[in-house]
DNA sequence: CCATGATTGATTGTTGACAATCGATCACCG
DNA sequence: CGGTGATCGATTGTCAACAATCAATCATGG
């Protein structure tokens, strides 16, 4: 699949704390609403203000930051109509997915789901929750990449880490979520199945799943009043 | 609709610099392949190299600039798969946005919704070409507003330029493109009407047509050869 | 007591200079 | 003549200092 020499990794500055720096906030040591500040950032990696504001700008376009200019830049802090947005877009977005894939589906696609599929499992025997997101963002992202659109899969990329970090913090309030596992099942059978519109309907059922969680889970959280029926921009 | 008091607009530098760099590739100023460095962008401007930096960073992330490490930065030169993708991409995104409004659809949307047909008109009518190209992005993106779905009107946003792009090449290779009105009009009537089934079916015969004659244009401009039937990622 | 205006500390925005890297060119040698 | 390594110009990457702006605080006057 790769190429056997594989390119030497010169990896810049930048890449580097965006790595590093996403990493912070979806394991928890950067909280949801904190701020944070150029200077002191700057200080912890080891690196001067302009690289690492670059990286910065790139996790405000992922969304996983939030900044008003001249004032302060935030870690977000997920509102239920935020969660609600990624789910309702995760359906069309993975439903577009197995449309693009569905005649193209091959052994290779079989193995890998499988294999993505086995591996998620293990974490959650193991009771192992934050390799079990890993898992479950790799099973989905191999669907997206196995699609081969190219705008697809950067959408997906573009929500994957507010999700992951709605998941980290349900992880970390809540434990390990017990219907993870059969939705799965179901999903990987009905994903390498003949009937595509019986996949349509496993992921509008699997998406409004993880949907409910959510929102008694965030309305748990910031109670009642952040919610707005019905979002104007 | 907007608050009757505007908030003051600070613009700060990056934002201006977008905004401009922006339309000069829009413009054609910049022509798709052409180099654009750093240095002489900076100089053009006015400014340093530091806030054009972060402009420029932006319009990567737009796909109007692809840039190398340590090397260059060009303007983007769209593919025959490219178009394709945003085509395919917005039948997806144009579809989800219509389910979302189809039931809140009020005076203000029909108003909205007419009102920018008629703006496109008028300008098709007037042959500006130029300006028709700005009418119909206000046409399709008071949709996508109107669904009050912030993640997918930040999608759109993230395909829109490089529409632009296209069309702006396309008008100043073929000047006038003919069918533009007849499938706006038909596309209006049904976005007003009652049966969201068939409005599916207007957009994907919407799309479907521009994507015949995007196919046909690209082709002839770069030969055969660079299109490849099932992308790899 | 409330409203108003100045002050201040913190934070981001901007700048110019310096360093690292790349691609092409060219001399050099077998 | 072919290939190999050094050189060079161009471009992006990085840095540290300076400027602009903001939100909160506090004094001031009514």
């Amino acid at each position: 699949m790769t190429p056997t020499i594989a390119r030497v990794p010169k990896a810049t500055f930048r890449a580097q704390i965006v790595d590093g720096l996403r990493s912070a906030i979806l394991g928890g040591e950067l909280a949801p609403g904190a701020q944070v500040t150029e200077s002191s950032l700057a200080e912890q990696f080891g690196v001067s203000r302009g690289p690492l504001r670059e990286a910065m700008r790139q996790l405000i376009d992922e969304g996983l930051l939030v900044t008003v200019p001249y004032t302060g830049t935030h870690v977000v802090d997920l509102s239920v109509d935020d969660i609600r947005e990624i789910y309702s877009m995760r359906v069309n977005l993975e439903i577009f997915a197995f449309e693009l894939v569905w005649n193209r589906r091959d052994d290779a696609f079989r193995a890998g789901l499988h294999g993505r599929h086995a591996a998620l499992t293990r974490c959650i025997d193991n009771q192992d929750d934050v390799a079990s997101i890993e898992a479950e963002l790799q099973l989905h992202g191999f669907v997206y990449e196995a699609a081969g659109h190219r705008i697809l899969f950067r959408t997906w990329e573009s929500i994957r880490g507010r999700l992951q970090l709605y998941w980290a913090a349900h992880h970390r309030a809540h434990g390990l979520r017990g219907p993870r596992r059969d939705g799965h099942d179901s999903y990987v059978a009905n994903a390498l199945g003949d009937d595509l519109e019986q996949m349509r309907a496993e992921i509008r059922s699997h998406m409004a799943r993880g949907g409910q969680q959510t929102e008694a889970f965030l309305r748990g959280l910031a109670g009642p009043g952040a919610a707005a029926p019905s979002p104007t921009p």
